[in-house]
Formats: C-alpha cells, structure tokens, sequence
DNA sequence: CTGTCAATC
DNA sequence: GATTGACAG
C-alpha cells in the first residue's frame, strides 16, 4: 500500500512537472511571435529618443541628424495616394534644435529622407511628418535616386510579401566626416538599413550597409550582418528580444529567406 | 519613386 | 515665403 501511494505521487508530481513546463513553453512561444506590442526600437547613444506619431528617431546633436529612424511599415500603409510635398521644417521636439534644412542649400547634397515619404502615404498628416530636418540626411543626388531608391523600394515589396515589417535607418556616424552649411550637418560615407520581419514562427532579419556612392550593383550585394552595423554605429538593435534569438539574428548575413526577384 | 529648380504672386 | 509646374535618374 505505501509503496502503491508513493507511486501515484511520483506520477502526480512528473505529471504536474510536464504541465508546468508545457505551460512555460507555451507562454515564451506566445511572447516571442504573438505579442503585439514588441518594442523594436534600438538603443539610443545620445539619450535623445523622439517619438513622433508615425516614426521615432534618436537624435544626434553633435552630425545634426538622426542616428537612427524607425518605423513599423505594414501592407495597410502602402497608397496610391499623391501628396504634395510640403517645405522642410526643424523638428519642435528636439531640444538642441534640428538642423535648417538652408545647410543643404548649395552644398550639393540632396535631403534624403530616413524615413521615407513614399512609406507615409497614407495620410498627408502622416506624409507631411517625414518632412522634418531630423529625419534627413545629406545625401547625393545619384546615391538617392539610385540604389538607396531601390532599396526603399524594395522594402515595400517585401511588406507585400511578409505584411508588416520593423524598419531601421541611419547614416554611419563616425568621426572626420565632411560637413555642409554653417550648423555642420556631417555627410555620412555610409549608409544602413535594417529590416525585421517579426512573424511566428520564424523571426528574419535582413541588415545593408551601402556607401555613400552610385552604385549599379544588386542589393544583395550589400548584405550585412546586424552586429557589423552595431560595431559601426554603438547602437544595439532589438535590445529586446529573447537573447538566444537576438544573437542569432543578429550574426547572420544569410539572405535566402528574403525574395530578391531580379536583384 | 527619389529629388531640384525657376517662375510667379 | 508659398505655390505651381518642368525636369532628371
């Protein structure tokens, strides 16, 4: 009798132990790929974090741009819709000032959008939003227009394909870059641009860095992994994953899940 | 799409 | 400075 009752709470207790963990596994699935609050943004450098309504940015005095934009791009954001574009304004909730957009005047660089307009589409508060100084960059004509173009065009091919994307882009700020206009808005000489796709139950990531140049070469040419990009900037990119899949994501420049089409 | 520039009021 | 339209990759 005693050793029949021992039995039954052994398996009374084994039994509870593959529920609990069960369970535990349960929730860390359901964290992982279900949680719809995921806080994507990257650490800030300069302490300098601005959320905007459709965009945030950390902000970064000293090369009078953001080191970071980023934004959730989803398939319900993409529009046909064409707004006029609206005049480059300081942005009001920086506190040390964002740059004059008359710095770019002459100095043959073009006001490249972090975030882009074409991304803020649908609505023209939402459009007119990207058109604050502290979401541009010097960028050339050749390099806008051409493969970083591309790239942003890609980025909402793939939002048709994978429906809802993170997005994070910055210039490279490093020291001794070139400056233009009185306030010294530095010209990065690189350029990156990070991509995750938050979907259960495989989490992807994709990171570019392109320089600053014309290029007819294929994005994936660009591909590489986050933790270059990190080593680069000092910013730490999805703090906030679970660690085990953060470094993994974060060390791969593997692009094969990503659809290139032709590119 | 990404942008600039000139003309006009 | 605001608005409109032409232009270029």
């Amino acid at each position: 009798m005693k050793n029949r009752k021992t039995i039954y709470a052994i398996i009374a207790l084994l039994f509870a132990c593959i529920l609990y963990i069960y369970d535990n596994y349960d929730v860390e699935e359901k964290n992982i790929s279900f949680s719809s609050n995921f806080n994507y943004l990257p650490t800030s450098t300069t302490g300098q974090i601005i959320h905007h309504n459709y965009y945030s940015l950390s902000y970064n005095e000293k090369f009078e741009q953001a080191e970071w934009v980023a934004y959730e791009l989803t398939l319900e954001h993409l529009s046909n819709q064409n707004f006029k574009r609206p005049y480059f304004e300081k942005d009001s909730k920086v506190k040390t000032q964002s740059a004059n957009y008359k710095n770019y005047k002459n100095s043959g660089y073009n006001k490249g959008h972090l975030c882009p307009a074409g991304d803020r589409k649908f609505s023209k508060e939402a459009f007119n939003e990207t058109f604050l100084t502290s979401n541009i960059t010097p960028q050339l004509y050749e390099f806008n227009a051409g493969i970083w173009n591309r790239l942003e065009q890609k980025v909402r091919y793939w939002v048709q394909k994978y429906d809802k994307l993170y997005v994070i882009t910055g210039g490279v700020l490093s020291k001794n870059l070139k400056t233009i206009g009185s306030e010294k808005v530095a010209v990065p000489t690189q350029f990156y641009k990070i991509i995750l796709d938050y979907h259960q139950p495989k989490i992807k990531a994709i990171a570019f860095l392109i320089p600053h140049k014309a290029s007819e070469k294929g994005l994936y040419n660009f591909v590489v992994t986050i933790d270059e990009i990190e080593n680069l900037t000092g910013i730490d990119f999805f703090p906030e994953l679970p660690d085990e899949i953060e470094s993994k994501l974060e060390k791969s420049s593997n692009y094969t899940n990503w659809n290139f089409r032709n590119f």
